[in-house]
DNA sequence: TCCAACTTGATATGATATAACATACCAAAA
DNA sequence: TTTTGGTATGTTATATCATATCAAGTTGGA
């Protein structure tokens, strides 16, 4: 169960995962008291459970995952907690696979630029200033006003395009199954 | 009813819409003569729908209007014809609005760059190659292979932002209310 | 304490999309 | 002409994604 699917740009090998949800919800905690909103248990739960998946996960997913500590559960109790973490950056929603992933620097406020694999799912975050400015130049040249950036690249991550062989690519379809 | 969405850059006034259906009637057929594929009634007739729209249009709607013609029609019906449309570059997909639209330039493969008017959900397609080479690039640089990229830009057109104010803005508001 | 705002629970439903199987249509081969 | 194979469409059911609505509980301040 190797996790090759990272957040900032691929890392060739696994990283500290433990750590990354911990900084996530340290920042979580911060951005909250920082703005005088409240990271109530279940939001908290909520955040923590995208970042244990570290790519991608569907709201139905999480909901499962949430039955199994909170017992009942509807789909707005999901989908509240994620619009309230997508309100405040902390995750970010993929609109190509209706799915949502922990944020990798939730301190900034971005639109967030996404490759997304094809083969294992893993998902990098870009964050590139210089393609936003560029789409926010021609934008503007059309006489449009930019508010938000929807960027999601699709393709094949450094493992699964053939040069890494190291950590077991392919076998790894995660969006559809974690069960 | 002013058609203040237009594909082409945002146009101050409005255009010969007539003209641009043919257009794209016109277009359809070329390429589907040319790949050796088969321009069908329904798949004339869904693609004659979204242009006709000329914004954004949902599945369901092209649903609806289907059955207004052809009697009893359910899903698969429209959703293999859009993914026809789409497979042949015909049609583009927005992911951030679930919804379809004629492509403006379909004689050349490409995936399409976004400007969408929160306001009056007018939508430009821009296909500027510099965004498109500078995201590749990019993405190259982690080590990411690139096959598709979905650009969708949220924000205010012309109209809309306060520049022009010569063709009634705002008040429609037409991805949901073309009953 | 009491109120107002916020948060969560709970039910129902809306909206989007595909699986699975059957039938129609068309053209080339037997 | 019949058969056959491929493509397209019809049909039913269901999976998947998301929100409206209202009730109940919680929190923190006046």
């Amino acid at each position: 169960m190797a996790a090759n699917s990272v957040l900032a740009p691929f890392r060739s090998g696994r990283h500290d995962h433990g750590h990354c949800i911990e900084d996530a919800l340290k920042a979580a905690e911060t951005v909250c008291r920082d703005r005088g909103l409240r990271l109530t248990e279940l939001r908290r739960q909520v955040l923590e459970m995208v970042w244990t998946e570290h790519r991608p996960v569907r709201a139905y997913d999480l909901l499962d995952r949430l039955r199994e500590t909170r017992g009942r559960a509807a789909p707005p109790t999901i989908y509240r907690a994620l619009d309230f973490l997508r309100d405040q950056g902390l995750v970010h929603r993929i609109e190509s696979l209706n799915a949502y992933i922990g944020c990798g620097s939730p301190l900034s406020q971005h639109s967030g630029q996404f490759l997304i694999c094809r083969e294992c799912s893993a998902v990098a975050e870009l964050d590139d200033p210089a393609i936003e400015k560029l789409i926010k130049k021609r934008a503007n040249d059309a006489g449009f006003q930019v508010v938000g950036q929807t960027i999601e690249i699709t393709g094949l991550c450094p493992q699964c395009s053939g040069g890494d062989e190291s950590s077991s690519p392919g076998s790894e379809n995660a969006l559809s199954e974690h069960a």
